[in-house]
This record gives C-alpha cells, sequence and structure tokens, in this order.
DNA sequence: CCCTCCATTGACCGATCGGTTTAATCGACT
DNA sequence: AGTCGATTAAACCGATCGGTCAATGGAGGG
C-alpha cells in the first residue's frame, strides 16, 4: 500500500483503540493488559513492549479521544457569538460525546486516580487543557457583556465542566436519557434568559 | 456490657464501616474482600459469611452512607422557604458530604455498575430515593411561584443532582477546593437572582 | 455437664493479575 | 546474506482475586 506507516504503528493504533473500548465497557477494574491485547487481536506482551504498561496505554488512549473531542468542539465553537447558540452547540456535541463514551474514559480514570497519585497527576495534566478551552470560550462570548461581571468566565467555565462531568454519569443512572434530555433542554430553554440576571433586583415582598 | 447485640452484628458494622472507607480511598478496582477484611481486623471469609460477597456488602455500605446523609439533608432542609435558602443550605452540606467521600462512595459503584448490569440495577434503585426527595424539596420550595413554570421542579431537580455528581469528580482534580469553591459561591450568587428569569425578555439589540 | 448453634478461623481451590523473559519467526531494509 | 525491529507463543514469577470448606471456638439452653 502506499504510504506505508513504520512497522508497530498499526499495532499501536489497535491497542489505543482496543484500550478505549474496554476501558469504557469493562471500566477500570475490569481493564487488563491481557484483555485489551485480546480485544486489539495481538500478543499482552506488545503492551508492554509499545507503552511500557497498561496505565500509560490507558492514557494514550485518553489523548487520542481528547484531542479528536477538542478538534471538534473548536470547530463547532468557533463560530458561535451569543450564550444561547454556545449552549445549544455544545449541547448538541454533547450528546455525542456521550454515547461515544468519551467523558467514561476520562471518569473512569479520574475514579482509578483516587488511589494512584501519579495517575491523577496525569490526569489532572490532561484536564487543564479542556479548562482553558472552556473558559476561553466563555470569555470570548460573553466577555463583553454585563453578564460578565456577575458570571466571571473563569467561574463560569468550572460550572460548565461540573456540569458536564455530572452529566454522563447521570446518563448511567438513566438508561433511557429521560432525564439527560431534561437537563440539556432545560439548558437550552435557560441560556436566552441568562442576560434577565443582570438586571436591577426588585424589592423582596417576602410573606409576614 | 448492658444491651449486649446480637453476636456478629458488630463484626457486620465493622465490614461496613471498612467497606466503605476501602471504596472512598482504594476505588472499586482496589476494593476486594480481603483489602476490606483487613482494614476491619476481620477474617476475609467473614465477608461471604456475612455478606454473600463483596458486592452486597458494598451496597450495603452505600446504604449505611446513604440513610445517614438523607437524614442530614432532610433536617437542613426542613425549614428552608426560598430558593437561596435552599442553595446555601444545601451548599454547606454538600461540603462536608464531598470531604467525608460520601458521593465517592455512589459514583465508584455507578463506575463499577458500567460492566455489571445486575449491580448497576442496584445502584439505579438506591438514586431513586434521592431523586424523588430533591423533587419534592424543589417543588415545596418553588411550586408555587412563577420560577416553576421556567423551571419545572422535576428538571430542577436532575439538574441539581447532575451538578452535585458533577462537583464530586471535579473536586478529585482540584486538590486544593479552589475551584469547587468558585462554583459553590456561583450557585449562592445565582440563587437570589433567579426569579428575575421569569421576567418578561426584552427585545434583543442584535448587532448588525 | 453436655450439646447445639453460630461466628470465626485458616487453609485451600482455580483463576487472573502485571510484568518479564526466552526462543523463534517474520518482513523490510542494506 | 545479514541485520534489525516487530511480533509471536509460551513459560514463568509472586501476588491477589472471589469463593468454599472443614475444623475450631465459645456462649446459651437443656
Amino acid at each position: 500500500m502506499a504510504g506505508r506507516q513504520q512497522p508497530g504503528e498499526e499495532t499501536r493504533e489497535r491497542l489505543i483503540e482496543a484500550a478505549a473500548e474496554t476501558l469504557r465497557t469493562e471500566g477500570y477494574a475490569g481493564t487488563s493488559a491481557r484483555v485489551i491485547a485480546r480485544a486489539a487481536g495481538v500478543n499482552s506482551a506488545l503492551v508492554f513492549y509499545h507503552f511500557g504498561g497498561v496505565d500509560p496505554l490507558l492514557l494514550a488512549a485518553l489523548d487520542r479521544s481528547s484531542e479528536q473531542r477538542m478538534r471538534t468542539y473548536e470547530e463547532a465553537l468557533a463560530g458561535v457569538r451569543t450564550l444561547e447558540e454556545l449552549v445549544e452547540a455544545a449541547n448538541g456535541i454533547y450528546r455525542a460525546d456521550i454515547e461515544g463514551g468519551h467523558i467514561t474514559l476520562f471518569s473512569e480514570l479520574v475514579g482509578a486516580g483516587i488511589a494512584r497519585p501519579e495517575l491523577r497527576a496525569e490526569i489532572v495534566k490532561r484536564a487543564e487543557p479542556w479548562i482553558d478551552f472552556v473558559e476561553r470560550t466563555v470569555e470570548r462570548v460573553i466577555g463583553g457583556s454585563p453578564l460578565a461581571r456577575l458570571l466571571p468566565p473563569r467561574e463560569l467555565a468550572y460550572a460548565a465542566i461540573t456540569f458536564y462531568l455530572g452529566v454522563n454519569l447521570f446518563t448511567h443512572l438513566d438508561a433511557d436519557r429521560t432525564r439527560t434530555d431534561a437537563v440539556f433542554g432545560l439548558a437550552a430553554r435557560l441560556a436566552p434568559r441568562a442576560r434577565l440576571l443582570t438586571m436591577r433586583l426588585p424589592r423582596r415582598h417576602e410573606k409576614g
């Protein structure tokens, strides 16, 4: 075949692919070098030969997934100008994110990192670009508006990420996605009204 | 000692305690009958003798933790009348929740349930009372207000739970709690302004 | 006093784990 | 022809896993 890649590259690809799939469907507790290698149709010794261990392979899988998703988000959000457009566009991609299990990858590794400081450090390192990206995007969209005083982009970015992590977890408890859809819908309905939050607060007519 | 409980009861207690602790600090992947039993200072066969297996013991630990937290939430939210009081009170307890690792228990089991349908079913069963509780509370607090048309209590309950699950996960990436605190603060600052959302939406002065 | 019942113990089972090693093979480049 | 990296199957290591089982212990009831 033209453009033949260097040898071993395809094996690495298949291992990364299989690692992501295994982590998604079996969870960290069910993910081992042997299981991954079997899913990749490859000898399990190659996990160590190519990646040096199971955890580095899982991190490579996270990196792969993260790059793909980041590209998708950047493209989809590049033209966004208003908060409601932002929420709508982000919701759309994020649904695909969830179905594809990309966030589950991340969440499983966060869970695993609880007991493994060196693994957690790697996870944290990989979360930073996402926080920065969300913050930059929010800043770009609402930066100049009065809303930004009430909702500092940095804090709003934290809240958005918090929300998205939660949605993924919630999804696992919500087989038919009814509740997840309701939450997406709520966010979409609220976004166009967000600027109302900046109005002067009328006097409270408390009862009693 | 007066009021001697039936034999084996103390052993069960210690196993439940140790199971929760282990799940919190070692994650599901690091939690085994032997590890739990060692932490409890008890023979590992007793895990199977008293609970029938590791997963049932972990579910018992979740139940224990869940009952305690539910009681605390009910007491703290019983007197709450406004949305801002609700958010403030809930934030307070929830901070303790996070520090105590109660949500980590839950999250780890959700993660583990991905690959174990029968375990997931048990987790879902145990999530329902929480969803109901949050929904009842929100309904009670904003039920009569105009806000309820914009934010149906059921949907707002889903959103709140989503948010809280996310905060817990986010916490693991936020060692010094700076970002977590920012998110709590944002929620607390926003709650008193929520009723602004129900105002009539003024005409948009779109540029161009 | 003995007997029964149940909690508890430690040994044991087969299986899997992460990781290493070895010897053999294979294909591509020089 | 020879070299080198990729790959394979297999054996091996020490450790752990979930789970079982027969033997022990002790406390209460007859």
